[in-house]
DNA sequence: CGGGGGTTTGAGTGAGCTCAACTATCGTGG
DNA sequence: CCACGATAGTTGAGCTCACTCAAACCCCCG
């Protein structure tokens, strides 16, 4: 257990975005016992079935949540980026009901359980704003369920690649027009319910059309407007602060680029 | 508000299977000040976008969420069945991210959030049964999001099949092989990302291979076995009780009917 | 007994899949 | 610093599952 409290920040700042959190709350929540750690690719954070004893900040780097079918189908169910808390529904629940693993190197900060519960027993407000997140994170699941049962292919990529983005810029780890894209072609085909295959040809027609161009690990789109409208991209369902006046935030997704 | 605070209990009852509740917590959620209503089919619970004011329990009948795509395709969330508390989400979000429905004529109790939340101040097992809930919540949008993004027609309508047989013989309300079926074809396919014609002709060779039967609203499963086998249909993520063992539980889906 | 929601059928089409090979890229160790 | 193996991306050809459109049918309910 690291003394540094502080590595805990992200987390105190995220939850405090969506549910009003006092001094006296956030210091309960600063001083969480935790340990971090560093991370690599095909690592597992939780395994489906198992139980899970910890619940896990993510500080730096990516990771997905996932789950298979009986004969090997993987969907990813989550992207997560860095100030995420990932793994509190697996500590609620009797068993992992799915996997969660890094996507890139990353670096964590893993809670007990029953740590962040009791802190939550103590403060009202800590367990609303977990309840909030809770929630928050079963709308982008709904988002993500109607991405996939009722978009087209061009529809689903433009809307995940609109997500990421926005996601990105709300945890504070864009640059400029271009942002991090740590997901292979197979992945995100995972995510989307379609096959690598088919990804790559959807892809080469939106880099084709002038929408966006990828290098290594990174995308950079060149016409916002059209992604965010083939994408068919509303970001209510993130539920991103300062979004309470709808279209405003919209609107801003295309700033970065004015079209 | 009616003071019949028993007409709560199907929530009580609920929420202690997953989590621990004393009588101090049962009574207090038992008297939770709350009106009953009776709503019939077309009528709205709670609209997207719009703030949501209080929270649902279904004490008969079926509801549905739903969202749609900007071109006006829908995809169904979620299929719910009396004792569910529903709408519990969008009163801890800014906004209401789906629509919600009853799928037949049901009767439901409305709880303002905020009672429902200061219960839950009060009581931090409350707050657990609650959080517990959510989490639920969201592992079944993961399995159903696994459904629709990896498996194909006959295991989605198969799978379907099964969760909503399983959570009526949970929720009380299944007599013998047979189970209610609220949903049209329409619906079925946009539970499942298909289309209603094509629901049609997969639900006829089930129907063909003796698996099941239809009549008027309701279903006859025959075959339980094959049916679990090609919904490729595991329970474990709707976390009902008494399910600790795995196993177990999967193979007294069969049960009923001795393959 | 008429209307309307729900189901069924047919015929043609197409989005996305499969399989299989090839190429580019990247990290690693010699 | 380069060679190598592994991982990721790309291409082609053929196929199929599920869609579209449109019409007919069948109940159930008022």
């Amino acid at each position: 257990m690291t003394p540094t409290g502080s590595a805990l920040k992200p987390m105190v700042t995220k939850l405090a975005q969506r549910t009003a959190l006092g001094p006296a709350e956030r210091d309960a929540l600063m001083s969480l016992p935790h340990r971090t750690a560093q991370l690599r690719r095909g690592a597992f954070i939780a395994r489906e079935g198992e139980k899970s004893l910890r619940c896990c900040l993510l500080l730096s780097g990516f990771a997905y949540r996932h789950k298979m079918t009986g004969d090997g189908a993987r969907q990813i169910l989550a992207v997560h980026v860095q100030g995420d808390l990932i793994d509190l529904q697996n500590g609620l629940l009797a068993q992992a009901d799915h996997n969660l693993q890094p996507l890139t190197g990353i670096e964590v900060a893993f809670i007990p359980h029953e740590a962040i519960l009791a802190v939550a027993e103590a403060f009202p407000q800590v367990a609303r704003a977990l309840m909030a997140d809770l929630a928050a994170t079963g709308s982008m699941l709904g988002e993500w369920l109607l991405n996939v049962g009722r978009r087209n292919a061009r529809e689903r990529i433009c809307h995940l690649l609109c997500e990421l983005a926005l996601r990105q810029e709300a945890a504070g780890i864009r640059v400029g027009g271009d942002y991090a894209w740590p997901i292979t072609q197979e992945q995100l085909g995972d995510a989307t319910g379609l096959t690598s295959v088919h990804i790559n040809r959807t892809l080469q027609g939106l880099r084709r059309e002038g929408i966006l161009s990828t290098s290594s690990r990174r995308v950079t789109v060149t016409n916002w407007g059209r992604l965010r409208e083939q994408g068919d991209f509303t970001p209510d369902y993130l539920h991103l602060p300062g979004q309470e006046e709808d279209e405003d935030e919209a609107r801003s997704l295309g700033s970065p680029q004015p079209a």
